[in-house]
DNA sequence: TTGTAGGCGTTATCAG
DNA sequence: CTGATAACGCCTACAA
């Protein structure tokens, strides 16, 4: 270790210089009452003379309790800066935890050892409850954090079917939403562009169109399956247009496939919305700014992130009353494609 | 707290279950040699039924270490995600951080109050050491950091005259090669658009830039300051060409402030680089896909992040001969511009 | 090879 | 109000 001389101060040495016991020094430094205004003022002193700052190891040894949680990103950290869905999150956890005192750590594991030393950091102490960002159905990882007894919320519905109590938009109903408004337009034959059938999205998003097209006596044959990205979405559009030539609506379960599907159906020469309305999900920025807008259906994504914190807290003050999981209402945005 | 009944076992359990010593159980789950087979073998079982796992803020109160270090962006952390910037130190850092055992914590204050804590944080055990990318010059955080004793790594020239080693690109020769280059084209009157005169980078950008003019006995007051910003840096060019008619090459200290000037330049029906000619720096993903692309100066990000650690480890190791900073070499990437 | 005892820096309990 | 004294969970001489 690269020794500097001067060792840091301990408590002890703080209570010696300003003639008081540790206890009475550990007292005023953490504004106890109970404590002559004469003794509290000798050891402030002593602190600021010593320039001395409280060992939180020791201290988190004794309280049991280190106030700090993580925010776990069971992914690529390459791949998360940058996604603005994690800035997103980040953003509104670190709202939740205004004035709470607790400090933020970001772990992320970049490749599969990564993870296991990442597991292990977790549940030996060095923080009190983690947010899991994990996009895997099977990921292990939060499953074995909650076997150890840490506090744990996750962010995005779980596949495994591990007791974890978790917070995700309301993808069910927001994919209902958008296939009533489709329905209530009046179209008639109206399809869909699924996402994976292994993560949970894409199994809700699809679940809830074919509940709300069930639910109206429609035909929910028309669906293909993509995997999120633009080519997946172009490459299902073309697939959806052959097989089912009638189709006069199609829900998008995103955005990005939804620009794809909108590239295929310009190309085309298919009017939007007049021949063929399009609605995506997710409202990120790229609906906003695509030609022609369109119309999504908007995931609360920093209330995402406040309420894991929200729901997190709870946990520690106790408040095991709480539900175990909580949906976020979405909203259909309308804008020009359907 | 959210009790679960179920306690978190101890090396004190471990140790009775396995019928030895307290001692001895550590050695084991050490790796320690001295221990019988009979020995290890009766900790190993214990340890798995009981699912232990070492409480890593006892382990390191006695040790005096935490095996690991924190990546601390002083930035608002909205800005930091969707910066590649960092994504690039982010993937250096973790190249240079594989299979030495240590966990990255990445830090950031959002706003001023979290600063405090953030050093607290830091100079209270949780990390062995710290590398901080810090773009304000008047940043009072690496000075607390390094009063306090904790090794610490900066990632850019710090303004403040502090002690502190640091790892930067070599602006002042990046900038030099730029303008030597310009020159080497036969060039005769070469003007730059310099950063902000409070930023290290900007500061070393224009005097290399200024340097290696004067050497070559060109005149250097064709300047224009910026903020680094697309639109500082049409402004400037605008500034630059009513000031200096005669100019026909300029050095632009950002790939994004030569993105603005070649705007400023297309829409006056300046032809690069045929009338003028443009070099930027950084080369960002920017440079390779503006029109027409920019030549520019690269600067080793990764390498950057890799070159950090490597030395904060060193740091650990007690190497204090190393030299107390490094900047990396640049290279002039030339592609249409110039 | 093993166990005993003391220490890491704080907090908490409980008599003075 | 104050000060011993015992945790907190683990490591490490030192002794056996």
């Amino acid at each position: 270790m690269a020794e500097d001389g001067r060792e840091v101060p301990t408590l002890d040495e703080v209570a010696r210089v300003a003639g008081v016991s540790r206890s009475t020094a550990s007292r005023v430094i953490n504004g106890r009452t109970y404590v002559s205004a004469k003794a509290r003022e000798a050891v402030a002193q002593a602190v600021t003379s010593l320039g001395y700052s409280p060992n939180m190891l020791a201290r988190s040894l004794a309280m049991k309790r280190t106030n700090s949680i993580a925010l776990v990103v069971s992914e690529h950290g390459d791949r998360v800066l940058g996604d603005p869905f994690f800035a997103r999150v980040l953003r509104g956890v670190h709202a939740g935890l205004a004035g709470s005192g607790l400090q933020l750590v970001l772990l992320m594991a970049q490749d599969e050892q990564d993870h296991g030393q990442m597991a292990n950091y977790l549940t030996s102490g060095h923080v009190d409850g983690a947010l899991v960002v994990s996009l895997h159905g099977e990921d292990q990882l939060p499953a074995q954090l909650v076997a150890s007894g840490l506090p744990v919320v996750l962010c995005g519905r779980p596949l495994a079917k591990v007791e974890v109590p978790y917070v995700d938009a309301d993808n069910f109903n927001g994919a209902g939403q958008a296939a009533q408004f489709l329905i209530d337009q009046g179209h008639r034959q109206i399809g869909t562009i699924a996402g994976p059938r292994d993560m949970a999205v894409g199994i809700d998003r699809l679940s809830g169109w074919r509940r709300t097209l069930s639910m109206a006596g429609r035909p929910t044959d028309a669906i293909a399956h993509a995997d999120f990205s633009l080519e997946g979405g172009m490459a299902a559009m073309e697939q959806l247009l052959t097989a089912h030539p009638g189709l006069d609506a199609v829900f998008v379960a995103s955005d990005l496939m939804a620009i794809g599907a909108l590239h295929v159906l310009r190309g085309r020469g298919i009017r939007v919305p007049e021949d063929l309305a399009v609605v995506g999900f997710d409202d990120s920025g790229l609906a906003a700014t695509s030609v022609p807008p369109l119309t999504t259906v908007r995931q609360p994504i920093e209330e995402l992130g406040r309420t894991m914190t929200w729901r997190l807290l709870a946990q520690f003050e106790g408040d095991e009353e709480l539900p175990p999981s909580v949906l976020l209402p979405t909203e259909l945005i309308r804008r020009d494609t359907a």
